[in-house]
DNA sequence: CTCCTGAATTCTGCATTCAGAATTTTACAT
DNA sequence: ATGTAAAATTCTGAATGCAGAATTCAGGAG
């Protein structure tokens, strides 16, 4: 019916002989809805119709409605009783106050990271950063911003620290919309980039307090982008 | 059947002429499952059965199903594919962790307490705190343990940062079987105690650094209580 | 007695079905 | 023409059913 959902189904068709990670459809589809909404191809504020998104990704309404539970406790949607699912509306406030924690998580972080990380983790980091400045060279915008979130979270893992991990992912997640949206104009861009510039070299020096500074510094800067965007 | 079910279905015998709220059967089951956790009545490490439990709380697989998936998503339950779900076992690292993530967010939180709450809000808190300390007195265990937790909670959504209520949430639930576990020497509780009528102190007087002081100091106290109860 | 093999049972994952709430449409009165 | 009421439709919430994976148990070989 629809060849989309292929990618649903041939899960891992490179299975050899190790197999550990099965995953089950529900997690296929939470991930897949998170990205619809991430990409504004759902549209803020607009009610989800099960039966037309079910029918759309080949499944029924079981994992269907699981996957919405799911979002609506990371806060990506709103659960009305009776009435459905929607596309969480995000407030200035709401946007404000995110980033305000996020600081804080990364403050706490440029310390742990530049004493836990490893020679070679560093080296991940320096790789993941190089390829996503050619991606800012040749203006593709989708997979530079899937490599600069990637980044952040590599940073925040790399502290060793899983509970860190999991709030500043939660927190990151619903901050992808607003950032996807809002890092238009070039001059942002490159001030984005700039800032990474700055991470970078101060985790390669292990310079904690400096990548602290920086990443909160990057945090301010993305409130300046995406603040007339909302 | 089973009377305790009672509260399931009558959601609200109160109901005049307003009534807004009206909760699914999964939010009540969230909340009925993680009390059973948190609570100690399904032992950690323990594989739920989901037949069992529904048959148990005298609803149907789906929405219990849907509840688990929240727990997962909130971190109190294990779900391995196919094989189910079980209370997720903490490590005395991710115990450390937690509390040094709620360290930091309770520093946040300190001075905009102090900032933004209410003088009327202030007496709530010591309103909660007296009543605590009448508990504490008498050595009702378990009343006294949910208003040191709603004190908590209050603490932290008067700073007005929804976000940093939202993440502190989290992981003060997941803390919440060790530290209902952990509290149990005379002494300890003293010490809670104490930690908590400094802090009480320190929000009334607005000192912001002082409450955060607080705060930070009676993590590093919970820790001492369980970290041998791990 | 222990270990391996495979049948039987149990349990999970997903689809389908049913009941009740919400929304829309339609008919009627003013 | 407009507003209201009621019927019809649509949609959500929850239960049930079914296929396949995992676990358990029985039996036989070493």
């Amino acid at each position: 019916m629809n060849g989309e959902l292929n990618t649903l189904a041939d899960t891992d068709a490179s299975t050899e002989a190790v197999r550990i990670e099965r995953p089950t459809l529900h997690n296929v589809v939470v991930t897949r809805i998170r990205d619809m909404i991430i990409e504004g191809r759902i549209p803020v504020g607009a009610r989800i119709h099960e039966g037309q998104l079910c029918q759309q990704l080949g499944i029924s309404r079981t994992p269907l409605r699981e996957a919405l539970k799911v979002l609506a406790s990371e806060g990506l949607v709103d659960l009305v009783p009776s009435r459905g699912a929607m596309v969480r509306k995000l407030t200035r406030k709401d946007a404000r106050d995110m980033l305000d924690v996020l600081s804080h998580l990364e403050a706490m972080a440029g310390p742990l990271t530049c004493q836990n990380a490893t020679d070679e983790e560093i080296r991940e980091v320096r790789s993941l950063h190089d390829q996503m400045l050619e991606f800012y060279k040749t203006r593709e915008r989708l997979p530079y911003f899937k490599l600069n979130q990637q980044i952040h979270t590599l940073l925040i893992s790399l502290a060793g620290n899983e509970s860190l991990c999991l709030v500043h992912d939660i927190l990151q997640t619903r901050m992808k919309r607003i950032r996807f949206i809002g890092d238009q104009k070039e001059e942002s861009l490159l001030a984005a980039v700039r800032d990474h510039e700055e991470m970078m070299e101060a985790l390669e020096a292990r310079d904690g307090e400096r990548l602290s500074a920086a990443m909160v510094n990057h945090l301010r800067g993305t409130w300046e982008r995406i603040k007339n965007a909302i």
